[in-house]
DNA sequence: TCGGCGCAAACTGTTGACAGGTGACAGTCG
DNA sequence: CGACTGTCACCTGTCAACAGTTTGCGCCGA
């Protein structure tokens, strides 16, 4: 690249000029209209299949059709091209030259190492709160763990479901750093395209919360070897009850079923 | 999604149809852009600007211009726009609205970040290939390291860092999944874009190649711990090494540097 | 009735063009 | 002389249209 723009590379990004400022209007809107104008069109469509994808609308192995989706959402098909372009390198999608793209479909396999990978950055971030983490980080750690309790408890699974994605976010979110949090997330969204779900039993949920109260023990006493085993050996446990609910381990048939199950649960790391 | 299109997911993907057909015109341009259909310009478009961005061609921080880039490769806006939407996801460019896409600096944080996250990807491998790695396997890889002891003992240091580049794919290949294979190289790439790198030293050269024997003794000895703790250790060492070479922790001033000086060398993990 | 063949529709890949926004430069006023 | 403001060129974001390919369906013949 030689001189194409005469464009000096302002050193200061100012970024977001008013992030709250110069609302004396009433703002009808609450937010969508003119923060639009914010992030480009390609970033709010690859935003929203992306939750389409996870949410189930797009099924795993669905076919995406570009201009079905442009109209969907009311934009061209330029945006929709760029977003699924964005999602393939994410890994959601897989895309075939003249084809079409397909919401990727995770074999079992893959899950499975995707547990491992898990377990080894859990491992991570706990070993480092270990290190560096402060009390309030691990009052609120506690906290999350006891609303936890009290839902296997009351047998809410849906809410004991919400508070495990909360506790292993928050896990991530003060031990490790913003890589290791992006690639948890990664990941996450990647094993939800698996097509069985570990199913919400109650011991799964006692089983994992106690594992949960390991993880603060170890962290607790500042013993980051046994905080980092702790994590592993929790997501590993996860991976245990994810495989006990009828994981195959492998199909061996056609690489790629046309369609599978519905998700029938939600599983407990 | 209900009901788009009719067309019935053809199960089996035939794929490249014609590898090197119809070419029977001289091809004035060697450009492998054009030879090959099988994939999308997009993603040949992609590979060519992330391949420009490792090589340094386009250097960290540096502003990317579509049309530029567009001319420059022989095609337009669109497919460069979607290679650009990839990247950005891969996490190797960062965009901003209406202002344009940069390289990706990493900082040293980041980079730290990164050695440590590999770390627990290479252990994983490890402790992997110690329990299913083939003799076969463990021969290649001791093949590797005989040659990069011959490279270190040469004083030829591009040999070396090829030879470790191989040595760790090799790892990777052999004991990890898909999915940690594709992590690796993908932290790979962006620790290439950190703007330091490790002097080449005999001494590195020597300590890294150690650790590589002992991992490989490890492996050998069919214990998994110790083949994943030699592992890690080996790129806790690498990254000990890097931050020997000057790797600022902090900077603390402002966040976006415009010029950052070249590479000077290659590290050792 | 079944298999092969050809046509046509649909979809993807790519391109060019238009509109909006941003940053820099120059002119002007205090 | 310095700061501010208006103007302008460049560039990104988006869209509509064209071309190539694939695929499904109907037709014909054995």
């Amino acid at each position: 690249m030689e001189e194409t723009g005469k464009r000096p590379r302002n050193g200061t990004a100012r970024g977001a000029s008013a992030p709250a400022a110069r609302a004396p209007l009433p703002e009808t809107s609450p937010s969508p209209l003119d923060i639009v104008r914010t992030r480009s069109l390609s970033s709010l469509v690859a935003q929203e299949i992306e939750r389409m994808i996870l949410a189930g609308s797009l099924a795993a192995g669905e076919r995406l059709n570009e201009a079905a989706l442009a109209t969907s959402l009311g934009v061209s098909r330029g945006p929709v091209r760029e977003a699924v372009r964005g999602l393939e390198r994410s890994g959601l999608v897989v895309a075939v030259r003249n084809q079409g793209s397909y919401v990727r479909q995770v074999s079992a396999e893959e899950a499975l190492e995707i547990y491992d990978i898990r377990a080894a950055i859990t491992g991570l971030a706990c070993a480092q709160l270990a290190e560096i983490g402060t009390a309030a980080q691990l009052a609120a750690l506690r906290a999350m763990v006891k609303r936890m309790e009290a839902a296997w408890r009351a047998d809410e699974a849906a809410s004991y479901y919400a508070g495990n994605l909360d506790f292993h976010a928050a896990l991530l979110e003060f031990g490790g750093g913003p890589r290791a949090r992006r690639l948890y997330a990664e990941l996450g969204n990647e094993l939800h395209l698996y097509r069985r779900r570990a199913l919400v039993q109650p011991e799964n949920m006692r089983e994992s919360n106690a594992e949960h109260a390991a993880i603060l023990r170890a962290i607790a006493a500042r013993d980051p070897a046994a905080a980092r085993a702790a994590g592993e050996t929790h997501i590993a446990g996860g991976k245990r009850r994810f495989q006990s609910t009828g994981a195959t381990p492998a199909p061996a048939t056609s690489t790629k079923t046309p369609r599978q199950a519905a998700p029938k649960g939600e599983n407990h790391d």
